[in-house]
DNA sequence: TCCATGGCTGCACACGTGTGCATAGGGGGT
DNA sequence: ACCCCCTATGCACACGTGTGCAGCCATGGA
């Protein structure tokens, strides 16, 4: 018992096939009763129409790849959550595949969406980039990065406006009164990286503030190389009054060691984060955070894709706003230094 | 510029299309050196066969559909990622479809599943469940559950053991000396909540505790409404001096009311979370809760799928027991009561 | 009455891949 | 020389849908 086609209609329509295809895509060639009618049949029989067999001669599948590192990060999740949005509301269903950074996984993953003929592609948080990107690039479809490091001239991208959001982190620090601050980056050679501890500089210069080496560590982006690299800072002979940290999870870590070594936040030490993770409002405290708009940013790669796709080609590249969002992770240094 | 296929090859290799899909499929017919050479050939050209033209014939699209309340749910997104590892393993590519549940977008989600013509369907944690699995069931494809409500005849299931946990929790508290141990729930009606719950009494009787519905508040699973009923609870005349909640994030929200009343977690009152999600163990205190196997529940639920779509037929329900994860949210009782 | 026109329908092919069946060619045995 | 068998290949059709083109029929105008 194989599904219903077109065919099935079409015999107990008394009709030939063509004239179904015709009157389910409501073309104006057929009679409207006999349309009429062939609809209710199909209706009634719970007629779908076969996508393999529309994509094969129509060369479009309706469909995108999504390739992310893990979709077990918050981060990617809420990313997904929202390119699924947009691309339910435009007919598109999505693939969804882990890379987990392992390149023979990335290499599966792309042969398997070339074979899908997917219409585009949509890579987020990956840290490889320029391994893989020529591969992408092989297949003749539109991508779009999100977040990632190698925006390059085969892809359209969607990133976080970094730099300004690390100004805006650590001018919100400078403005409380903090004069010690320190940066908690990821592991080193992440292009989101360097751009934040970039507007970090930045607002430390354009306050007068001298930027000191040895009020910088590098974590691993998650609690546990956090903890490790905030063990170093804390044992400078002056440790930071605040820490501007990479990301929630990073923050997460950070409270944890500080508070560990008898400190309290803020009294002691302010914390800022990055993302704004839908649990960090309930940490204890709150976190301080820069938001960045998950959701809106997935969507916005989507209806990017979408329009690149139909070749209306809008800029390649857009940046988004971070949004800093204060809580109870920060408040003005007890001493002043 | 089309993507190229078998019959390009063919002519290139000056033999019939059916020699190349032969040769491609490593089909004993064909002169080894002819296979040789046509492989060299479409291995040269970068040729990916059709999943469309091939899964139109073959009536199999090594596709499943997978259909998530929000992946932006930090267990879903744990056991989709779970799926996919097991679903790349197997050559299956998903599909990733939120319904946030609502109605209206289930619908269109399941016949978007129809029209892809998916092997199989795998459903996690919608409150739904009865209102669509007829409409999952018209479609002869078979479906499994993931700690859904409604295990139907006419899906398989995975669930986590609820009884047996909510059990093990309670009794943890038990043995810590606890005797006022309440109960907060998850939004009335659902299933896990009332297995859950269910466990709880159990432990609370063979350890001969009266059970009083006054310890026992619902929330909506997430912060906020843990929030408002951890509000009831301390106002009673005896407050509690354990809360064993539905999940992490009513744990979040509970402790949280806690210490805004003043009082300490573990010192005052212990907290029992579910699930272990991964910020858990970087919470303060660190979360005591029971484990989800996520990823496993996750590829367990795919490789049944495979099972059942190979019609090898295994059982029809697998449950998974959970594990109880001591840290440091919990701690005998201050007063003997 | 004849012809033109227009509305509606079916034929046939295309998309890319798989496969049953026929066939061509070659080698070996009688 | 003839036959048989085996290997290797091509032909043709199928899968389900879309579409250019031809053709049929009715209607209306001359």
């Amino acid at each position: 018992m194989q599904a219903i086609s077109i065919k099935d209609i079409a015999r107990t329509a008394r009709v030939s096939h063509s004239t179904v295809s015709r009157a389910l895509c409501h073309s104006p060639l057929v009679n409207p009763e006999t349309a009429e009618k062939i609809r209710r049949i199909a209706r009634e029989s719970g007629y779908r129409p076969s996508a393999a067999a529309r994509s094969l001669v129509s060369r479009r599948s309706e469909t995108v790849g999504v390739v992310v590192t893990s979709i077990a990060d918050p981060f990617v999740a809420g990313v997904v959550s929202g390119i699924e949005d947009a691309a339910n509301e435009h007919g598109f269903s999505v693939f969804l595949a882990n890379s987990n950074a392992e390149p023979e996984r990335e290499v599966r993953v792309v042969r398997s969406f070339e074979e899908r003929r997917v219409d585009g592609i949509i890579v987020t948080a990956s840290r490889v980039g320029a391994l893989y990107v020529p591969l992408l690039a092989h297949m003749r479809v539109p991508i779009v990065l999100l977040n990632n490091q190698h925006p390059s001239q085969y892809a359209h991208s969607v990133m976080i406006a970094n730099v300004e959001a690390g100004r805006d982190a650590t001018r919100h620090l400078i403005e409380l009164g903090h004069r010690r601050i320190a940066y908690l980056g990821d592991c080193y050679g992440r292009q989101s990286d360097k751009e934040r501890f970039l507007g970090y500089r930045q607002a430390l210069e354009e306050a007068g503030l001298r930027f000191q080496e040895r009020l910088v560590a590098h974590g691993d982006g998650k609690p546990e190389g956090a903890r490790a690299a905030m063990v170093k800072l804390l044992s400078r002979r002056q440790p930071p009054t605040a820490v501007f940290c990479y990301n929630d999870l990073t923050a997460l870590g950070a409270i944890r060691q500080i508070r560990d070594n008898g400190l309290d936040v803020p009294g002691c030490i302010s914390v800022v984060g990055f993302d704004d993770l839908y649990i960090s409002q309930y940490l204890d405290p709150p976190l301080t955070t820069i938001r960045q708009p998950m959701r809106q940013m997935g969507r916005m790669a989507m209806t990017t894709l979408l329009q690149v796709i139909s070749s209306a080609e809008p800029g390649h590249d857009l940046r988004v706003p971070g949004e800093l969002i204060v809580r109870g992770s920060t408040a003005p240094p007890k001493e002043r230094s």
